[in-house]
DNA sequence: AACACGCCCTGCGCGC
DNA sequence: TGCGCGCAGGGCGTGT
């Protein structure tokens, strides 16, 4: 999936087209996604509404509507938002569909329909349950090593597993979990607790980095994943160890291995990132 | 409370 | 060439 920096990405591209603009219709072409789509809703809420902002919050994109209203959108794991021309033809799996005043259109395209489009009063979005329950910015200025120690203390999971809940810090996935544990020389497979001071420091830092070095070069595009205008993100060459299975890692040349931890896959570097 | 697990869904690449 | 299998960027409900 699209994870923070992929979001990111999306919403960066999408705010000059979109901020100003109108929704001035909505189509639902399949309602069924991991939260069915709510079509009346969507038209009462949002249709008519003119886009003030698009926001980020963890891997939700959220435009905020005149009126009071604002749309909750999530990618899942194969989501797409973009921008399209009315007249470029509809694509397989293209579920919601947002006519715009400039003639264009928004739409979402997800294969596994994992993701979610909520339409809701902008007063309830802090006590929404899909929000209300979300952890910690990554980018933001609370978030400190000494934050990720504090975090950390009552957890016996394995870090990686602790990095993918988004109750704890919001938007590290899969590819940026292990991506910070190797930049951070961790183990992903250390209990949480485990950590100490420095090595939340560290991880703190990796985790910023990271996220920072892929928003720079617009996500890590592995087959699916394009920004708001349909563009690939640049960052699957960079990554240092996800995906790399077997190939060596570029610091000490050992060769990269990977685990299955909570179902999840997770890419180390058995040199780098000693257990202990 | 914390955590492991299974499941939601489609598409793709691989081995046979 | 075709087919079945395993696996994929996320998150939640359920069980212990």
């Amino acid at each position: 999936m699209p994870e923070l920096p992929e979001v990111e990405t999306v919403r960066r591209t999408l705010v000059p087209h979109l901020v100003g603009v109108t929704l001035a219709a909505v189509r639902v072409r399949e309602r069924r996604l991991r939260v069915p789509v709510n079509v009346a809703s969507l038209r009462q809420l949002a249709v008519g509404q003119t886009i003030a902002a698009v926001r980020r919050r963890g891997k939700y994109l959220i435009i905020d509507l005149r009126g009071g209203t604002l749309l909750l959108v999530h990618l899942g794991m194969s989501g797409r938002l973009t921008l399209e021309s009315a007249t470029q033809p509809l694509a397989r799996h293209d579920h919601v569909v947002f006519s715009l005043s400039d003639g264009r259109e928004l739409r979402y395209n997800d294969p596994r329909r994992f993701g979610l489009i909520v339409a809701m009063a902008s007063r309830d979005e802090a006590q929404h349950p899909l929000l209300a329950r979300l952890g910690v910015e990554p980018l933001s200025p609370e978030f400190s090593g000494a934050l990720l120690f504090a975090l950390t203390r009552h957890s016996r999971q394995p870090i990686k597993t602790f990095l993918l809940d988004a109750h704890r810090v919001v938007g590290v996935g899969n590819i940026y979990a292990s991506e910070a544990l190797a930049a951070a020389r961790l183990h992903p497979a250390r209990a949480a607790h485990s950590l100490s001071g420095r090595e939340t420091e560290r991880l703190a830092a990796a985790i910023r980095d990271v996220l920072e070095r892929a928003i720079a070069r617009g996500g890590t595009t592995l087959r699916d994943f394009v920004d708001g205008l349909g563009v690939a993100g640049d960052f699957a060459n960079a990554l240092a160890v996800y995906g790399r299975d077997g190939e060596p890692c570029v610091r000490c040349r050992r060769r990269i291995r990977s685990v299955v931890q909570a179902g999840r896959r997770s890419f180390f570097c058995p040199g780098c990132q000693r257990s202990r």
